[in-house]
DNA sequence: TTATGTTGTTACGTTTTTGTAACATTTCTG
DNA sequence: CAGAAATGTTACAAAAACGTAACAACATAA
């Protein structure tokens, strides 16, 4: 696993970062918020060690800016012991966990392994294709930052589109998998139901997002 | 908050459920060792309540498995007067804290309090979200520095949908983690319970907290 | 006891969703 | 181009889901 390591003492920074690769770990260290905030955006880390006291920019700033750039890298927040205030608005920024100084690498280690697990636990429940973003937690569709409003049989079947971006799937499949029951056959309800997530995700202008697949069904658009 | 409450003699166990459920708490009451253990792997508690002597598998191995597989819901242990070397190996095998039978509903609540406050630092037992503040502790709710009177059953509805706010929970998620047991299947109790809660909450004129979601069941709304 | 508050149930009105059907349009084939 | 097949579009009615109020059962407190 990928860890960035953000913390100035040079004390702390050493006997942790020793800690970590012991684990396994391996270990992005930096003890400047600037320079972190570009290795946070430029890299793919799996979870970010984050100190709130720091030169450069400080540890709050770094993950606001990280949220508001749309990447939710896990967060674990290092705070000093009367840093409560710091925890508290850190927690409403988007940290997953913080832990206090001093403590044991094992306990971090712990405390990683567990948003870590969170996190790809929720990846899975987030469908990323193109501009729209559908997470199962919440039902929300949101394309472009905007939120689009889809019935239950929509989203439904949007997300069983969407996790095949490209594939093309028959009305039949989009039956048994959307509706789960044989309907009469003669029914064109998923073609119906096909035009009424197209009228609401295709208001972005950009053309046609469910293409049909003349004599064969339909299939969601595959990103560039 | 949710309580696993493992215990074979009947007496006790009716007698300390109905005391802990006076306190506000969900109560899962189980009387075998085995399925205690499923129970306490499947969900997530604040804590669980132990007694040491069980059918099935004794308490000290469930908690002896709970932490190997990593798991750290706090655990007292709930022992007899004279198993006192089953106490030292417990306490050696990662709970929390023991209660010797016979006690006081009162004195077992206070250590619960103590352990939940201990194990999760203060935090998880301040929600906030939006203008809403909900102390688990206290079981207070307050909005804008305004406090807002709610029922047991509201409370902890609330409470709840709070802990993932933007997350949709379906009517039996509910009736399980709130209601704590299989209600008849036609029940609507979900709905009324919401509408109360909303008619508290939604005063502040700022429109609907909890929304629903057709189809599906409800969700506290996301602070943007 | 009476009065009060909580909670589940029932019944009913309202809104939203969804399948059907009928018709329009496009696309393909000969 | 004609005709057929497939898909697109719209309107509507039935069904489902939700909101609300009233009530009954129960517990609690004065």
């Amino acid at each position: 696993m990928n860890v960035l390591f953000v913390e100035d003492e040079p004390k702390i920074a050493s006997f942790v970062e020793v800690g970590l690769k012991e684990y396994g770990f391996v270990v992005d260290y930096c003890d400047r918020g600037d320079t972190a905030y570009e290795k946070a955006i430029a890299n793919e880390y799996d979870v970010i060690l984050l100190d709130i006291m720091l030169p450069g920019k400080d540890g709050l700033f770094i993950l606001k800016h990280l949220r508001q750039a749309g990447r939710n890298t896990p967060v674990i927040l290092l705070t000093a012991r009367n840093e409560l205030d710091d925890r508290l608005q850190g927690l409403n920024l988007g940290a997953d966990d913080y832990i206090a100084k001093p403590f044991f690498v094992e306990e971090l280690v712990a405390r990683m392994y567990a948003v870590v697990r969170r996190s790809v636990g929720e990846r899975q429940n987030l469908v990323t294709v193109g501009p729209f973003k559908l997470d199962r937690i919440t039902r929300t569709v949101v394309c472009n930052q905007q939120s689009v409003e889809l019935t239950t049989r929509e989203f439904n079947l949007l997300e069983y589109l969407m996790r095949s971006p490209g594939r093309v799937f028959t009305r039949t499949q989009m039956l048994e998998h959307v509706w789960g029951y044989d309907f009469n056959p003669s029914t064109n309800v998923v073609d119906v139901c096909i035009q009424r997530l197209r009228k609401k995700i295709d208001i972005q202008g950009q053309g046609r997002w469910i293409e049909s697949v003349r004599g064969v069904g339909y299939r969601f658009k595959q990103a560039d």
